[in-house]
DNA sequence: AGCCAAGCGGACGGGGGCGTCCGTTAGCGT
DNA sequence: ACGCTAACGGACGCCCCCGTCCGCTTGGCT
């Protein structure tokens, strides 16, 4: 006897398979150098299918940039989380920094994807928060350790930094990347405890 | 016996004349607020003028874009003036990078016409390379005098740290200018000459 | 008051992106 | 080998933006 699940194909036929595929990589390449508002007919010109295929696998945009980003959110994760297990929270809390900066800084469509509060994205929310609370705690522990700087706002601050970040454009990727990694070196010299630091003017809250 | 230039007329009519200054006082409104990707039609609306009336008085969009914002060009020089004339290079500067800082996150339409190099924007650029040149001789004077910290690269880390700001976002006008306030204190305070200063990584040019 | 050109704006054609429909193709199970 | 249906993609209608043309309005001078 037939059970019910079999009534909905879960496995996809193999020319389908190796579109939905294509599609992915067309769309990872194209998000990666051009950001998320490439039209989806590129995408799809990209990886040699129909408009009507790419809507077919993937019905809205936001569903293609959860899925074709997937890989870099495990990555995200995984460098919070090593940073979070570092026993060291400060250093643990300095290669974070130093990797989601350049993480940022080589994929422009996973900055806007991870920054921009898009509509209905449960997903990468829901990824973004748990980034934000895992480096939030690292954060704390750095700060108890005496090593962060007192009136370093945990994690508005953190926040700010990862918005300048994504500000910082050039021409390649490889001089992107290094500008990037020059910012990231900055901000963690200007994030260490000092005795000598004046007070900062105050920040609200970034929502209001 | 009329002379030549009295066959183009030079002064506007009354109504040209008050329509001309309701579009470039809508444009600024939009462009402030929302950057330079504002549809022509929706500034014409905004000034209540046909979009015809609005390509007459500016043929191109950059040509709208560069008199909006000459009062916003006109401050930025003036910002960099003072503080070049200031006796103390290093007070100068600092107050160079905060004045500089909160005009752009006043004006997001500023900040892009700034920033991104507009095809044909030969005012801009003009007065882009000359706000560089001034800000970069003062950069200088204050590492002379001991305050700046030896490694920062003049010009290059003031540009990466302008573009650091410009990726500075909020939801309302004020909380980004706070926001952008309390980030040019932390740079204020990161390229501070200081004994503990270990080595940055090294910057490639931003333009390859 | 009357003229007339400076000035106006509605409307047009072109281009591009979007999301969907439907006739055709071809993978896969028998 | 054959048929069935999952899967494909060309083509369509919609909307928005762009830049321009042309018949009408109106400010300003005589």
């Amino acid at each position: 006897m037939r059970v019910v699940t079999d009534r909905l194909p879960h496995v996809l036929r193999s020319d389908a398979a190796s579109n939905r595929a294509r599609i992915l990589e067309a769309a990872r390449t194209l998000f990666s150098a051009r950001g998320l508002d490439v039209p989806m007919r590129e995408v799809a010109r990209r990886a040699g299918v129909g408009p009507a295929t790419l809507y077919r696998h993937f019905p809205t945009k936001q569903a293609l940039v959860t899925e074709a980003f997937a890989d870099q959110m495990r990555e995200c994760r995984a460098i919070v989380d090593r940073g979070y297990a570092d026993p060291d929270p400060w250093h643990g809390l300095c290669s974070v920094i130093e990797k989601i900066c350049e993480l940022h800084a080589r994929d422009r469509g996973f900055t806007e994807a991870f920054m921009s509060t898009f509509p209905n994205a449960a997903d990468v929310t829901a990824d973004r928060a748990y980034t934000v609370k895992a480096v939030t705690e690292l954060a704390l522990r750095a700060r108890e350790s005496g090593h962060l700087r007192p009136d370093f706002l945990i994690p508005d601050d953190l926040i700010l930094m990862l918005m300048a970040n994504r500000g910082i454009h050039a021409s390649t990727p490889s001089s992107r990347a290094a500008a990037s990694r020059r910012f990231a070196g900055f901000v963690i010299q200007m994030i260490q405890a000092s005795p000598q630091h004046s007070p900062l003017p105050p920040a609200t809250s970034l929502n209001r």
